[in-house]
DNA sequence: AAGAGAAGCAACCGCCAGAAG
DNA sequence: TCTTCTGGCGGTTGCTTCTCT
């Protein structure tokens, strides 16, 4: 059954990859090409290592056109914002960002851009109950949505397309704006902040197109209501979910 | 100048969905 | 149809470099 096993685990070199592995590694596949296979490409060139830590190296540091450090003040802006929209999704952000990887933007995120934007106190892992559900990344985006609602709204995601990933479906204008007015006045027919609310049957109905169950926003809409998050970002986020991006 | 702690970053780990046998 | 592997992803680790005292 099955396929046999990609490596040997034992005799695969670890660590940091040498100018000489990178050289062969780099113009095997510069001359032939992956052939589709990372697992099998160690031992047609005869590389010591796994398959999967040649993917890496080559997508993170020997292709064609990567650019490292010196992020830009509008990568920041692109980051920022595509964090705040769909969170933690590095490879949908490298799309965005030409030459930029996954693992780049990641670490450019954990170590630069959120200490900036978020300060110090922002919160660990370690300091939420195991039982919380919202995620520390959606705490953060629900800071960053504090923090942008009162600056500036150049950063409002769906203020720009160009930010949108390249799956991102628009959502309908009559959807959005009825989402909004629901959110902004409260319908004593809608409850938001139970999850046995309103069905996505009968917002299906108001809004005219095709709702999600809505018994997940329970916790976003505490959370914001808790932080004072304004209605735009409490129907902004209806939106994201609605088109998959949460 | 030296040691400690912080920051930066490359690479590994483990999970998941889809593919292959 | 079931089992196992591959590719891809996000999270995490640990080494190196930098900064502060």
């Amino acid at each position: 059954m099955g396929r046999a096993p990609c490596c040997d685990k034992d005799n695969v070199k670890k660590g940091p990859w040498s100018p000489e592995e990178d050289a062969e590694l780099k113009a095997y596949i510069e001359q032939h090409g992956t052939g589709g296979n990372w697992i099998a490409l160690p031992h047609k060139i005869g590389l010591k290592r796994c398959g999967k830590s040649c993917r890496l190296r080559w997508l993170n540091y020997l292709r064609p056109n990567i650019k490292h450090g010196g992020f830009t003040e509008e990568e920041d802006q692109i980051i920022c914002s595509l964090y705040i929209s769909i969170g933690s999704r590095w490879s949908i952000m490298a799309a965005q960002l030409p030459g930029r990887t996954d693992n780049d933007i990641k670490n450019y995120w954990n170590t630069r851009l959120k200490k900036r934007l978020l300060g110090k106190g922002t919160l660990r892992r370690s300091d939420r109950e195991p039982s919380e559900s919202l995620s520390v990344s959606a705490i953060e985006r629900m800071q960053l949505l504090q923090l942008q609602g009162s600056q500036s709204s150049h950063l409002t995601f769906y203020n720009n397309p160009v930010l949108w990933p390249k799956h991102h479906v628009p959502v309908s204008h009559a959807a959005a704006t009825t989402l909004d007015v629901l959110s902004g006045v409260q319908s004593p027919a809608l409850d938001f902040h139970s999850p046995s609310g309103a069905s996505s049957g009968e917002l299906q109905d108001l809004v005219g197109c095709q709702l999600p169950d809505l018994s997940c926003y329970s916790d976003i809409y505490s959370f914001q209501e808790a932080n004072n998050l304004t209605t735009e970002n409490h129907s902004m986020i209806i939106q994201e979910y609605e088109i998959g991006l949460i």
